[in-house]
DNA sequence: GGAGCACATGGCAATGTGTC
DNA sequence: GACACATTGCCATGTGCTCC
């Protein structure tokens, strides 16, 4: 066993080594048959290791972005592997001596790529300025670990309240990616609890850790969340808005960085046609509303006699009041 | 200690494929 | 078509382990 266990890493190294090696070659550099090269492909296709076999004479290479087998592989695999040095000791005198430089060096590499992604995920919080909640503590170490735990893909558990009723309850989440929107960050992953893709707000989660549980994302799943989604938050409508922004806007409109690709169409009085259709109105609506009256909703109907309530009501408001009136 | 079993390995043959 | 290489199946052998 433990002769096979080095020879599927010695096959690993010479292949990284030697890109188009043959199995005969490799069957004689391993002192073993062409047959055994042949079991041991198999195997370690079976790891999932990206050894393919170019075509006719070409021999095996790495595919994909393959550094060495180790660093590729899981959390709950480095784990596992780990383990093997706490029972080395006791069968030291049974193992070949390059056993245990060849277990060292895999470990090593596997710490290294996480050193990497460690410090890297804690350069995040010095270069990323967040903004903080009026009521809660910023707790600015919460960005490192989410993007430690979407980089490594492991499984984050944290209380999170709600923005309903305030109710903190423990989630446990697979993160996917983070969403900008004004001073703040969303995080969009797979809530466990409710087995879906969900948005979170980072400022609302309390006592986060990660937890030694590895997943794959899905990203066909974080595609269709984010399929006509404005923003953050996803609906169940499909919702087609025609804006008319004014000519003076134009410069503006057109430099804004949007999630979805709207239809444009400039008009030969300098103004522009603006037209999308998004999943949920709320985060659109906010976003128009910036451009004052730069920007008329043509349709739908029923949003424009939205606005025109609203502008009512706002004006009203003001007409009503006399500054100072609060004091 | 011997039988039985599982597993790893080697040898050989057959088949498929690409190249000359 | 000949040749080299890739792949797979089958069988024999060796080794280590368990059970009696």
């Amino acid at each position: 066993m433990t002769d096979r266990l080095i020879r599927l890493m010695r096959i690993i190294t010479i292949v990284q080594a030697n890109p188009g090696i043959l199995a005969r070659e490799l069957a004689e550099r391993c002192e073993t048959s062409e047959r055994t090269i042949y079991r041991d492909m198999e195997a370690l296709s079976a790891m999932h290791i990206p050894i393919a076999n170019m075509g006719h004479g070409k021999g095996y290479i790495f595919i994909s972005n393959f550094a060495l087998y180790p660093l590729n592989w899981t959390e709950e695999e480095a784990q596992a592997f780990a383990k093997l040095g706490e029972v080395m000791e006791t069968v030291k005198p049974l193992l070949p001596p390059a056993f245990e430089s060849a277990y060292e060096k895999v470990m090593a590499s596997s710490q290294k790529k996480k050193m990497d992604q460690t410090s890297f995920a804690q350069e995040m919080k010095n270069i990323v300025r967040l903004g903080s909640t009026l009521e809660r503590e910023n707790q600015p170490y919460l960005l490192r670990l989410i993007v430690l735990a979407s980089l490594t893909q492991q499984t984050i558990e944290a209380e999170y309240s709600s923005p309903q009723n305030e109710d903190v309850s423990l989630v446990q989440i697979d993160p996917y990616c983070l969403v900008p929107q004004d001073r703040r960050f969303y995080m969009l992953g797979f809530c466990h609890k409710q087995a879906a893709m969900r948005t979170f707000r980072i400022s609302r989660f309390r006592n986060m850790r990660i937890l030694p549980y590895t997943f794959q994302k899905n990203t066909s799943e974080m595609e269709m969340f984010f399929k006509g989604t404005w923003s953050v938050t996803k609906g169940n409508q499909n919702i087609r808005f025609v804006v008319r922004f004014s000519a003076e806007s134009v410069y503006r409109v057109k430099e804004e960085e949007l999630f979805i690709k709207p239809l444009l169409k400039d008009l030969p009085d300098g103004s522009l046609l603006f037209e999308v259709t998004v999943n949920h109105e709320g985060e659109f609506l906010d976003w128009l509303t910036q451009y004052g009256a730069e920007a008329e909703i043509l349709e739908p109907l029923r949003y424009r006699k939205r606005m025109q309530e609203m502008l009512r009501n706002w004006g009203a408001f003001y007409s009503d009041k006399k500054a100072g009136n609060h004091e």
